[in-house]
DNA sequence: AGCATACATATTGGATCCAATCAATAGCAT
DNA sequence: ATGCTATTGATTGGATCCAATATGTATGCT
């Protein structure tokens, strides 16, 4: 019985890594086959495939007899990850600048808005400390912010630079980010201009201003990561 | 009889990466689990494996009941990754100059001598047709060239930087780019010119034009070689 | 009680097995 | 001959097997 999926073991990669992301396998944690196995229904063989793509990507570490563990990134590699995604996004518009449509443009702008909207509920659901509201917009949130950065990438033309800065995402549990990013509602505004700045200087083709504001954004949501990370000892 | 080597895995896929790039396992072959077993001398599950590792780093393609097939990057695979090296190394260096220690300047120092030397051996042997002394000095071209660059992204002290950049070259059968960066004694020149620059600016920790030079050195390296396959029907 | 040692169990890692699919060849009809 | 079909052989892919290592627990010693 071989294969019954197209390809089964990328196709186990990429919900274990999803589940990663979502930190549902918290950082420092082991991931015993013989469990996956049983979680997906297949034998180890295919899993231990996945977890070696994991490990080529860097999302798990492959201690020898040990088996693998998923990797808890620490202040400095997050530093670093983010200097390496703000230099290839900021190519990514510079690239885009050039080939980007009018239709291209016009998502970012409704992504935008839909940005600003969720920024404005997180901020008042900060204010009030109301907890259930929050999570019910950090969805949005994330939405509205991978389409505007996702169009930039599309736009940008270079099919290398979208998988590099996929890539970069993974290994981050998302999570964490997210409760850096959407918890203050100053800095949230700050990111929405931010956007904003964005958003202007591709629509007037300024390559070199568009690159500037988007490699500004990017360091500065680092920074704030980081600086929350280290508020609170590490992540996990 | 678990594990006699530390990593298998690991060492396998370096093994059999080492070779793609060496343009032992051409691109667009294809290659049989069987076969590298025996090569190798061990299993076919170690071996598979370690081509899921090579597959997740974009070294090899998976076809889903065909097996793996050494990847042909064509001359536009080529221009997105050099565009995008380029914008990495000059990450790189405008990091690098602001902690490159007088010791590693003087490694490049050191290393850009033995490349313009080396250069300078090759362009005779070109200009004599001396195929022998060509294959002689090649490979002091690659240990100083590699020499020069790797101190800069060493001195950069971002290690994902490092990793990426790295992941970059795997996929490009080295010959084959060789062949075009040498063969000719004033494109040889440029290449030791535009070095010179790059040490000039890192001399004087002049971190902007030192990132100009460094970009300008790289698009140029990648626009030679894309023009070279052009200019003979692809790659292999 | 605290710590070290020894044993039992769990887990990994390479080898092997067999079904399913693909590639190649031979056979057949037009 | 050329083109189509069927069969054989090669190859992949998931499951299973067993040895080696690591982990966890119980036992004995200080």
């Amino acid at each position: 019985m071989a294969t019954s999926a197209a390809k089964l073991v990328g196709s186990l990669a990429e919900r274990i890594g999803a589940r990663i992301l979502a930190g549902e396998y918290p950082p420092g944690s082991r991931l015993r086959q013989e469990a996956l196995a049983a979680e997906y229904a297949v034998s180890r063989t295919p899993i231990r495939e996945a977890l070696r793509q994991l490990e080529a990507k860097g999302v798990i570490q492959h201690v020898p007899n040990q088996g693998a563990i998923v990797l808890a990134p620490d202040a400095r590699d997050i530093r670093e990850a983010y200097q390496v995604r703000a230099e290839l996004e900021g190519l990514a518009i510079s690239l885009a600048v050039e080939w980007i449509t009018d239709e291209q443009i016009e998502r970012m702008r409704n992504a935008q808005k839909r940005f600003a909207a969720t920024v404005e509920k997180l901020t008042v659901a900060a204010r009030m400390s109301n907890a259930k509201a929050h999570l019910k917009n950090v969805p949005n949130w994330v939405e509205s912010n991978d389409e505007f950065h996702g169009v930039v990438i599309e736009a940008s033309g270079n099919k290398r630079l979208r998988q590099l800065i996929r890539d970069l995402h993974l290994g981050f549990t998302r999570s964490v980010m997210l409760a850096a990013l959407t918890m203050d509602g100053r800095r949230m505004r700050e990111n929405v201009a931010q956007h904003e700045a964005i958003l202007g200087a591709i629509t007037r083709h300024d390559a070199s201003e568009a690159r500037k504001a988007m490699t500004h954004h990017i360091l500065r949501s680092g920074e704030l990561i980081v600086w929350w990370l280290e508020s609170r000892g590490g992540l996990q």
